[in-house]
DNA sequence: GTAAAATCTGGAGTAGCTACAGATTCAAGT
DNA sequence: ACTTGAATCTGTAGCTACTCCAGATTTTAC
């Protein structure tokens, strides 16, 4: 049994966040001192790290919650969590081909201005005109 | 002169988000009809323009206040725009870089559970299997 | 003149934290 | 036992960038 800190230095996930998610019932409620202070075992910190790696992979904390309610519910389907996975791989992709075309469009930009205007004022910037124009 | 769902339209920015750039004084006071509603013109409409087309490319509203001053005040340099850009580049390039390795996490959770579990209940899954151990 | 559409203001809600303030409680040293 | 300092507590407010709503007013069209 550790305390908060403790379990914040095991995880790498800040006091307020681990407060939060208790909150939020991401987080079961952890034994307390007599005190008031939060006690927390092994398996609080498993189901932690469960979430931060969610998170880390971008699911949102709904998502969380239900890939949660998925590893401890044996009436629920294996499919339920490739269909989540899967939903999410979705958006990843999108996300991906959005920033490239936004990475091309800063590419350019970029260049353009190196070779353009070394002295130039930044309202006859190639850059701040092709913001400007449609 | 037109109103302000006519801006909305024009430019697609919904009319909240419209009134929301106004008050953080990122988009100019309109003119006023007596009864007090707003009267844009194109000056407006282009500013606004930029202002959208610099959010699409995901500058925060902060850096686009910077963008505004640069594309206006002729003191300022071109370089300054450049370095902003190339900031932005360089966060466009590194969250790309991070989402790949994202997918390729969700890329094996999905395939390695397709060819697992067609009828296992989800605790036994691969996918939540995978999520529970670091 | 009246109905319907457009617009107004102000305030609350969203996600996912993060950062306080001010009060306790705990652990260690003397 | 006492004191100090670290750890922790609760509760509330703030962040970004909107988005939505209620209830009032204004404008436009017929």
């Amino acid at each position: 049994m550790f305390g908060i800190v403790a379990l914040s230095r095991a995880t790498g996930c800040p006091i307020d966040t681990i407060r939060y998610y208790e909150k939020l019932g991401l987080l079961e409620k952890p034994f307390r001192t007599e005190g008031g202070h939060r006690l927390y075992n092994s398996a609080h910190q498993k189901r932690l790290s469960f979430i931060l790696k969610t998170r880390k992979l971008g699911f949102t904390l709904e998502k969380t919650r239900e890939l949660l309610s998925l590893a401890e519910n044996t009436e629920r389907s294996c499919h339920e969590a490739l269909t989540l996975v899967d939903n999410n791989l979705h958006e990843v992709s999108e996300k991906i081909a959005e920033l490239q075309l936004i990475q091309n469009v800063f590419l350019r930009l970029s260049k353009d201005c190196q070779t353009c205007c070394p002295e130039a004022k930044a309202p006859q910037c190639t850059i701040v005109d092709a913001l400007s124009n449609a």
